[in-house]
DNA sequence: ATAGGGTTAG
């Protein structure tokens, strides 16, 4: 039953050793980490000679040696001069061991503690659950579940608590449920461990059910429903919760604010956002690394380079967490040549890259066309810093290589990944597909595609697109039946864009909105004012069999245009204009927001799917190049 | 003396 610890622990003096023990110094680590009673007499020894008292040896070392070893009796002589073991001495050795590197030796220990006639009471269990939690062990913590119910122990709320977080972080969320519910009292621990549990099984309905059920609720509560909407990709539900929090008159702490500001991350939710940040720093949050990161990536989600760039000079300490989200949004609004940069400074003084870092840097290189940089990166990573490339790499190299119109490399990439290419990858190489108008390549990768996700619309609205521009109606009309006799539905587009902390939200074609006839005028003008200046509505991008004028009211009520006609009338001039969109932006879009930027004088930032559009005096931070 | 959250990418 009992098995011993493998770290290192002999059980037998070294015999073969010929010097006497007291002829030896311990090492200050074995003055302290003493696992045998060979070890002990040397450290023994060792105190005699240098005249220090016996009290200064570490009893949890002592007594572990004296309890893995009870017939040595060397060891209990010591325990006993120094002082009559009692529980509450043992209890603060299995402590000790918890919570230390080797959480193993408290089990061993608490199994042996019957040898010595001693009988554990509750916060010896509670240091042996705590161990099992460290070590995930839940067949150990099964048995001191049966020890807690067979001592009596079964109505002490630290206890019940600690074995349903220990049953529920060990993937048994069935029996630590069982036990919640059968619980004659529980307190807000309690019921904070069982949501915090089902938030991390993504079981948020869950979670939200014993959050409203539950009678009293503290900043914990609170705070884990909101992370956990925010884990479960509903911003929208956290930040509602936030405002309830706040109207229920709960503080924040520093976890609230990093789960507020990734929903706003999520949401490009800037007021509230800058909101928070004030927040935090008037809460003393300042010098905090999880808040400070999460607001750069806040700030460069919503496209404020410049903040997030100001909140990252000014941390006293970065983790490479400050550096890898600095370095991918650098790349998200077109500035490779400044992550590039930062990246080497990184390197320069000392911070070791991870896998996520060169996520960020490929994504910087694909962007801009940087393909000699790509592969040397590529290389480098596993070569350099030893981190083996992941999907996600794979996946950035085929764009890399599709973007630039490398699709043949791509393909011979994609035959040569040591794992199996998922979506993402084939998806990558498809639209290079579009862009270069390889139509027998990009009919291959649907092939894999409609494999591996064939529910994603936006891989057969690509190749029907690829069709209708190479003028073959009945293949891409092809395409659209395919994906109807499947099911397979078009995801509508929608842009957002918030005017007087109120978002509004336009689908493609909207004429929901209240205003929308003031905003079908306002296009009208910009319209005529872009016209002068060249712009040609490029009508192929509208998939649909109608007239040439018909397309064209298809693609002015696209819903980013919608959206930036909404911006202009409702916001004074000179300021930005941030649009948020769920796809990405639309050719002949790009093309009109260039224009428009130019002629009303207006910085306008869209978010798509993928990257920050930053469109002034006629040009895009994309360079067109997307 | 004992119990319960965090950040980058995807």
């Amino acid at each position: 039953m009992l098995c011993f610890p493998s770290s290192g622990l002999h059980l037998l003096p070294h015999h073969g050793n010929s010097h006497s023990p007291t002829t030896q110094s311990p090492t200050p680590d074995l003055l302290h980490n003493f696992n045998t009673p060979f070890e002990l007499k040397q450290v023994h020894a060792h105190l005699i000679k240098t005249n220090t008292p016996l009290s200064t040896l570490p009893l949890s070392r002592a007594a572990f040696v004296c309890a893995l070893t009870p017939s040595f009796a060397y060891a209990q002589k010591i325990l006993e001069r120094v002082e009559k073991p009692d529980i509450v001495f043992w209890n603060s050795c299995l402590r000790t061991f918890a919570e230390g590197d080797s959480p193993i030796d408290a089990i061993l220990l608490f199994y042996k503690l019957r040898q010595f006639d001693v009988f554990p009471d509750n916060f010896t269990c509670s240091f042996v659950l705590k161990a099992c939690t460290h070590l995930l062990d839940i067949l150990n913590g099964r048995i001191v579940h049966g020890y807690v119910e067979k001592l009596g122990l079964q109505s002490n709320l630290f206890l019940q608590n600690m074995i349903v977080h220990l049953y529920a972080l060990c993937g048994a969320i069935g029996d630590a449920r069982l036990l919640f519910e059968k619980m004659s009292q529980r307190d807000v621990v309690t019921w904070n461990i069982m949501i915090s549990q089902l938030v991390k099984r993504r079981d948020i309905e869950g979670a939200y059910d014993l959050f409203s059920r539950m009678p009293d609720r503290s900043v914990r509560s609170w705070t884990s429903m909101i992370a956990g909407y925010v884990q479960c990709g509903k911003p929208k539900e956290a930040i509602h919760l936030f405002m309830k929090m706040e109207e229920a008159g709960m503080k924040p702490n520093e976890l609230t604010v990093v789960a507020v500001l990734a929903a706003c991350a999520d949401l490009g939710a800037l007021d509230l956002g800058r909101r928070v940040h004030v927040y935090s720093n008037q809460s003393g949050f300042r010098r905090n690394v999880h808040i400070s990161n999460t607001l750069i990536d806040m700030y460069l989600k919503c496209g404020c380079l410049a903040n997030a760039r100001r909140v990252f000079e000014e941390m006293e300490e970065r983790t490479i967490v400050s550096w890898s989200a600095m370095i991918a949004g650098l790349a998200m609004h077109g500035q490779a040549e400044e992550a590039l940069r930062l990246f080497s400074e990184m390197i320069q003084i000392g911070v070791k890259p991870n896998d996520v870092t060169f996520i960020g840097l490929l994504h910087a290189c694909s962007h801009m066309g940087m393909i000699d940089k790509g592969r040397e990166f590529f290389g480098s990573m596993t070569r350099d810093f030893g981190i083996i490339p992941r999907i996600e790499h794979y996946g950035c190299m085929v764009d890399l290589f599709s973007r630039a119109g490398l699709l043949q490399e791509a393909y011979e990439f994609i035959m040569n990944m040591p794992i199996k290419p998922n979506g993402v990858v084939w998806g990558a190489l498809l639209g290079g597909c579009k862009v270069y108008k390889n139509i027998a390549l990009a009919e291959e990768a649907i092939r894999h595609l409609s494999a591996l996700d064939p529910l994603n619309d936006g891989y057969y609205v690509v190749l029907s697109n690829i069709y209708a521009e190479a003028e073959r109606w009945e293949d891409s009309a092809k395409v659209r039946k395919f994906m109807k006799d499947h099911g397979v539905k078009k995801t509508p587009g929608w842009s957002s864009i918030m005017v007087d902390g109120v978002l509004h939200e336009f689908a493609a074609g909207d004429e929901s909105h209240p205003q929308a006839e003031e905003i079908f005028q306002m296009w009208g003008k910009l319209l005529q004012k872009i016209k002068i200046r060249g712009y040609v509505p490029k009508t192929s991008v509208v998939l649909l069999d109608i007239e040439e004028n018909e397309k064209e009211t298809f693609l002015f009520r696209h819903s980013e245009k919608l959206a930036l006609a909404f911006g202009l009338m409702k916001t004074p001039s000179g300021r930005p204009i941030r649009i948020m969109k769920n796809l990405r932006v639309c050719e002949d879009c790009h093309a009109a927001f260039k224009l428009i930027s130019e002629t009303v004088d207006r910085e306008i930032v869209v978010r798509d799917r993928n990257r920050f559009h930053c469109f002034k005096d006629g040009s895009c931070t994309c360079r067109d190049y997307w």
